[in-house]
DNA sequence: CCCCCGGCAAGAGCAATGCTCTCGTTCTTG
DNA sequence: CAAGAACGAGAGCATTGCTCTTGCCGGGGG
């Protein structure tokens, strides 16, 4: 599929890979912020306006450096995902949101890239959309693979009717055969996952939890619990 | 106790006043990353350098406004708190969730500086860490005030012992009677609200969720459930 | 085979930024 | 009242993102 054209094609993938590699250095080294065009140019003993021959302005470098770090949790999460293949349903939830967490940890700046504050005026192009619902997707499948087992608790508090019909266009664009109910808390969960994760990478939990991967999995456990995954008996109500 | 000493205290006071309330306008209104110092000072009709008077870098402002934004989301969250004083815990606990919220919907740029990526090499100082709790001590409150009422359901699986340590220890800093148990999912609950509130802000839910508010308060609502609050009849265990 | 057109890097330059330093002025205080 | 601190203005430095012009050089069409 990508046949190399000519010589010329391949010195501006090179080139393209090298400034890229080089910028996410500088990423994890001192934060988007003080991420400079004419550093990396420096570095890579270029002059800096040789580098918009290759992305055409400092945020587009920041976008191809956002679609990187959103596939690269989403691809731990998918290898959770699969590692986990046989698992019971909480322990491969659990392993999932792991991945997340120890990507996220490893990589804090380009996490603060992705669940931080979008940079300036920003405003999520297209392409990072497909990579940024990857764990997000990760998880719905565990949910679902769950569900074909018959390893779902699928009762519930009555999720609200409007949110019910949002979810089910969802369900329909993704071809799942869960339950509305259920995928509305999968999604919840998916975004409380980002809660957890974000307080610990930056932070918030200094001086409050420092045990904090058995806090992480006892959260994540719970959370799967929430979204009707195997319950252990005798652990959910009283 | 703060007596007006002279003129010139109180035109500091006033002009630094101004300082940081054109700043949060020019914050909201294009994000922390475009706030510049000459930006404000112009607006004010000084010249940049007068303003390293009033704050020694672009750093301290920053600082400022971020504890200005947790005190206000903070004292948001506990007004919905004094305001849900008789009301049912569940109802309580989602008031303060949709408080500290519908803040965030407001003051979106405020609060990506407080829950977004911290800035360049930026720890939190040690003056924020008080502001940054109130939430958190907001929703505790909710669930202790239950606790004393004997509304709160305090089994639930077993917290590892690690945490139930850590847990202690703040429970001993803040002087409640709230078992270990309970206080660490609400730490955990905490985070995981911020993780509904962050996705939501910054745009995780476009084309995902439409019915935000209906999804939030269910959310928010299962949320206090899993801390153990009042349960209505016939909603846990299958 | 050559040649020439298009991709490429370099350099200068522009507007803007954070921050420092100096210089008068003005207000506070001993 | 006068010494000293606080203050605003201005110039200046290093750095940034980005643009424009100028040449170079290599590969595909004649």
């Amino acid at each position: 599929m990508t046949v190399i054209r000519g010589a010329r094609e391949r010195a501006r993938s090179d080139v393209t890979a090298a400034i890229k590699e080089e910028a996410r250095r500088r990423l994890a080294a001192e934060g988007a912020a003080r991420l400079s065009l004419r550093g990396v140019a420096r570095e890579l003993g270029m002059v800096s306006s040789a580098l918009y021959r290759y992305f055409p302005s400092r945020d587009e470098l920041l976008t191809a450096l956002i679609i990187d770090a959103y596939d690269a949790v989403g691809e731990a999460a998918e290898r959770a995902l699969d590692a986990g293949a046989g698992a019971r349903p909480v322990a491969r939830w659990t392993a999932v949101c792991r991945a997340v967490r120890d990507w996220a940890l490893a990589h804090p700046h380009e996490y603060a890239l992705i669940h931080g504050s979008p940079v300036p005026g920003y405003a999520a192009p297209q392409a990072t959309v497909g990579p940024a619902s990857r764990v997000g997707l990760a998880l719905i499948a565990v949910v679902a693979d769950a569900h074909a087992a018959g390893a779902l608790r699928t009762s519930g508090p009555p999720v609200p009717e409007a949110v019910l019909r949002d979810v089910a266009a969802l369900r329909e664009r993704l071809g799942l055969p869960l339950p509305a109910s259920v995928l509305a808390e999968a999604v919840a969960a998916w975004s409380q996952l980002f809660g957890l994760v974000g307080f610990e990478v930056f932070g918030q939990f200094e001086r409050v939890i420092d045990a904090r991967d058995a806090f992480f999995d006892h959260a994540a456990a719970r959370l799967a619990r929430l979204v009707g995954l195997e319950e252990l008996e005798g652990d959910s109500g009283r």
